[in-house]
Order: C-alpha cells, then sequence, then structure tokens
DNA sequence: TATAATTTGTACCGAACAGTACATAATTGA
DNA sequence: TCAATTATGTACTGTTCGGTACAAATTATA
C-alpha cells in the first residue's frame, strides 16, 4: 500500500493527540499554526500534507478526543450491569472529572470549550456545525443507555429516558466547567455526591 | 467637569453593551478589532479613547455582563423570602435561562464561555484572571445566601450551604452550557423541573 | 542504478492583526 | 474671538496570520 517516497519522521497518531492538545487548552481561535508547529515540532508543510488546513485539523482533534477520552465514560454505565445505576452513574462521573486531574491534559471538556466557541462569527461553519454533532452524538448515546435502564425500572423519581440524559448531561456540562475553573478533586466529589444523592434519594 | 473639547459622538454604556455581544458571541481571541469597530459603529481611535486596549474593554465588557445581565438574577433569591426556597430556585433558575431566547442576544452565559476560553496561553493574564474571579464573586454571592437558608433551615437533603452553592452552581453551568448548544425553552425548561424534584423531593 | 513518489526545510505570499501618528473638526472657557 | 482641549477620520506602522512554491532529501520499485 505505502508505495515510494520519503518516510514520515513523525508518528501522526502522536501529532494530533498533541494538536488536540493545543486547541483543547486555547481553543479554534486561540491557537495559530505556529503554536501547533512548535507544540508537535514540525514544519507547515508537514503538518498541510498530513493533517489538511487548520479548521480540518481541528475537526480531527475533536474526533480523536470523542474516540480516545470522551467515548470510552460510557463504559462506566454499561459495565457491571448488575450494579445499581447509581453506583454506575456515580462512577461515571468520577473517571470523567479525573482526567482533569492529569496534570499532562488541559482542563474541563474539549468539547464543551468548543461549544463555547462555536456559534460565533469567526468559528468554523456553523450551519453544520462539528462541534454540535458530537454533543447531539454523545447525548444519543447517553439516551439509549437510559431507554434501557428505563424498561428495567431503574431510573429514580419518575424520570423518563429523555429528562434523566438532559439532567445527567447538564450535570456533565457544569463538572466540565468547575473542572476547567480549577476546582479542587475535593470539591468536585463532593458535587457527585450531591448529584448522587439527590437523583437517588 | 467635562471641560473644553469636542463632544464624543455615541454613548459610552449603549457601545459597551455592544462591544459586550461581539465579545460574548465570538470569544475574545475570536473577537478582531474590526469586529468591534463595525459593531459599534466608530473608529478605532475613538474605541482605543474610550476603552483602552482589546483586553481593557473585553474586562469591561465581562463587568457590565455581571452588573447588567448576571447580578440582578440574584434577586430571584433574595426576593419573596416567604416563598419556599425551591420556588424561589426556581424561579432564579427560569430567568436565568430566559435571556437564551432573545434573539438580540448571544447563547449562554458570557461569564462561563470566557471561562472556557481563559487558561489557555494565548489569552488575558491567566495569573489572576478576571473570569475566575468573577467566577468566584457570584459563587461568594450564592453562599452568602444559601448560608442564610441554611439558618433558615430551608436548604434539602441536609446539604449545608456550601454543597448547595457548588451544586446550584453546577447546574447553572450546565444550564449554560445546554443554552449555548440551542436547546428549546420546552427542553429547559424540563432541565430546571428535573433539578428542583431532585433537589426537593 | 535510474526513476517515480513522497516528505522536509526554507523562504515567501497577500491578508488581517492590534495599535498609533497626525491633521482636522468641534466644543468650552477666557 | 481666540486659545486650549477633546474627538474624529485617514492613513499608516510593524507583526503575525493561514497557507504555499519550490528545491533538496529520502525512499520503494523497476
Amino acid at each position: 500500500m505505502t508505495g515510494a517516497g520519503r518516510k514520515r519522521s513523525f508518528d501522526k497518531e502522536e501529532a494530533l493527540d498533541k494538536a488536540m492538545r493545543v486547541f483543547w487548552n486555547n481553543g479554534y481561535a486561540g491557537t495559530s499554526l505556529s503554536d501547533l508547529t512548535d507544540a508537535l515540532g514540525i514544519n507547515k508543510p508537514s503538518l498541510y500534507a498530513a493533517f489538511g488546513n487548520k479548521e480540518q485539523l481541528f475537526n480531527s482533534a475533536l474526533n480523536h478526543y470523542i474516540e480516545h477520552y470522551g467515548s470510552p465514560l460510557m463504559q462506566y454505565l454499561k459495565d457491571d450491569i448488575k450494579q445499581p445505576l447509581s453506583i454506575r452513574l456515580e462512577n461515571y462521573f468520577l473517571a470523567a472529572i479525573e482526567k482533569n486531574f492529569n496534570n499532562e491534559l488541559p482542563k474541563g471538556c474539549f468539547i464543551v470549550n468548543s461549544c463555547c466557541e462555536s456559534g460565533g462569527t469567526n468559528i468554523v461553519d456553523n450551519t453544520n456545525s462539528p462541534t454540535q454533532d458530537l454533543g447531539a452524538c454523545s447525548e444519543k448515546a447517553l439516551e439509549s443507555i437510559f431507554i434501557l435502564e428505563d424498561q428495567n425500572g431503574q431510573l429514580p423519581k419518575k424520570l423518563n429516558a429523555t429528562e434523566m440524559t438532559a439532567y445527567v448531561l447538564t450535570v456533565m456540562y457544569g463538572l466540565s466547567i468547575m473542572g476547567r475553573r480549577g476546582k479542587s478533586r475535593r470539591e468536585l466529589h463532593s458535587i457527585i455526591k450531591t448529584a448522587i444523592k439527590t437523583l437517588f434519594s
């Protein structure tokens, strides 16, 4: 498959992960091509050859985030299906905030940050914004889980799957902002405890 | 006080409100001076003379937002003190989301949007970020209210004032993101209903 | 070993960026 | 009416922006 030609001098996935962190930290508009080439240790023509232009690289970074940092969280809801939903939901929240204390990663959720940035006039195409799509996508994934839970009578307080989804998502988004604001692990744990307590008792 | 000299041809408060909306919509990095001078209908030297540089104007816009759009919401918690907290908190949430359906205003909360943007390397001074300060400020205001409520035995589920503050703030932040994502009034009302229901019953 | 294919580094492009110098216009107080 | 003061519009500054042309370097295949 790989024919003739000089070999790429960097690992594309590693480079994409680095680019993601720059966008995650600074936002789309706040990131320059120099920021990216500095962080990746490559020159602009290499970056363009590998990832297309700035906007395409940003979209790739969003998808890379979803795949490696967002989606894996869903397992905390799907696994240990014999555990009550309250326990699994707590583990889901706990896992979500934990990456906020990996000092190698930017604070908050990349998708939430990008969602705040999009909608403006100077940001990537709004008519069918990838950020909005990704938000809707993870929302659908969450809802499909809660539909199953509803059928098993696990949803609390007579909430239906749609209501549960919207509320859990709201708390997740709020936790992301709290994390971005630099709240301590203890404070975020306390918020999660309150969320579980108020939902399930 | 106002001595000799040509009169300013625009209203400074009106201009600041317009600038706030541009920053609110596009973010700090996503807003150019041309965006601002276009929206305000003035030239750059007039903008610089009235507001200082871009960063100072941004900070003024944040404070203008707090004063005219953020702080007034607190009245919904303080007024009608004979109403139970559950009712007042619901009115507080409802009022907060309502401005999301004024089509003249950008979506979401300006402070929350800015909080996502700050922390990056290309944004205004992080060491003592005004956005972080404003977040802490509204948090303190909220906590002082809940301390009073706690003394009157109004806090639900054995939550103390600190826990209640952190949780209500988290839900508010989450609602802001939901609003930014373009959720309908009906959907946001449903989330608020769930928040009140899970907190107070 | 020649050739075709691909990446790399340098050096550059026009446009947009934040910010300003300066002359002109308007206003007040003397 | 004249001087001091302030705001305005034009035109400009140097810098950085996203993006690319091009030649040299490297690799697989014929």
